[in-house]
DNA sequence: ACAGTAATAGTAATCATTACTACTTAGTAA
DNA sequence: TTACTAAGTAGTAATGATTACTATTACTGT
């Protein structure tokens, strides 16, 4: 992977982000300094740095993705009504802590990544 | 929210469904047993029954959207691979008790569904 | 049976994402 | 520096999942 300005300013807007913008965000935020990169420039860079692993997806409740630069541990609350997502830091966090920051859990996911038992023997 | 054929199909094909289909799988399912049954219904029935809390999405890594009828709590492991997500019913899961499942994990991710102070506090 | 209204089938429209193409640029090696 | 080459880009077209729309059908209470 070359270096390239548009690929920098994609990660830094990422990067400087606390929200979880949407592809066409960051295309919007890159553009106040790159004012003539392409939506789909954006998109291809965020797919390679996704790839390479300096961004990571994240869940959400619209048909848009999100994206997240910040690849330390931490969990998500989403709210059910305006679909926001709000980091949470706190290290052992249970519904009691997070309703102290007025977060009214209803419900809990957990996902675990990684590659499955086929994927691993099939060498590919 | 009237009883339907149409719905009850797709409700059926959900809690009946191992895996976690994708609207146009539910689709061609259901479409077994309602032959002329539109896309566009499956797709009005799914938003219905998640927004009755029958159902719920699925977090995964491609653009579609999945579904889920099994409302249980329990974990999602997801192959960054084959993007095929695997129930994970243990207790109290931990990488240790998944790796005896032959599935590697990398990383995880939990979120918090719930109502963010803002909504409940404009009444809306 | 009738009225009122939710639900449906079928199709058109929307819009996030991807693919394509001619042109540009970063990295490298002489 | 210069030339080469493959990766990257802008702009636009195409794809495809999802939503909107409309005329018709099917519940449900009176």
């Amino acid at each position: 992977m070359r270096s390239s300005r548009q690929r920098d300013a994609v990660l830094e807007v990422l990067r400087s982000s606390c929200d979880h913008p949407t592809a066409d965000m960051i295309f919007e935020r890159v553009r106040t300094e790159i004012p003539n990169i392409s939506l789909g420039t954006v998109y291809r860079n965020l797919g390679q740095l996704k790839d390479e692993g300096f961004i990571t997806v994240v869940e959400s409740s619209d048909t848009k993705v999100h994206y997240e630069g910040n690849l330390t541990d931490h969990i998500h609350f989403l709210c059910k009504k305006c679909h926001n997502i709000t980091d949470v830091w706190c290290k052992s966090p249970v519904p009691s802590q997070l309703a102290k920051m007025g977060l009214q859990v209803e419900s809990q996911k957990t996902v675990y990544y990684g590659v499955c038992k086929n994927c691993r023997d099939n060498i590919n």
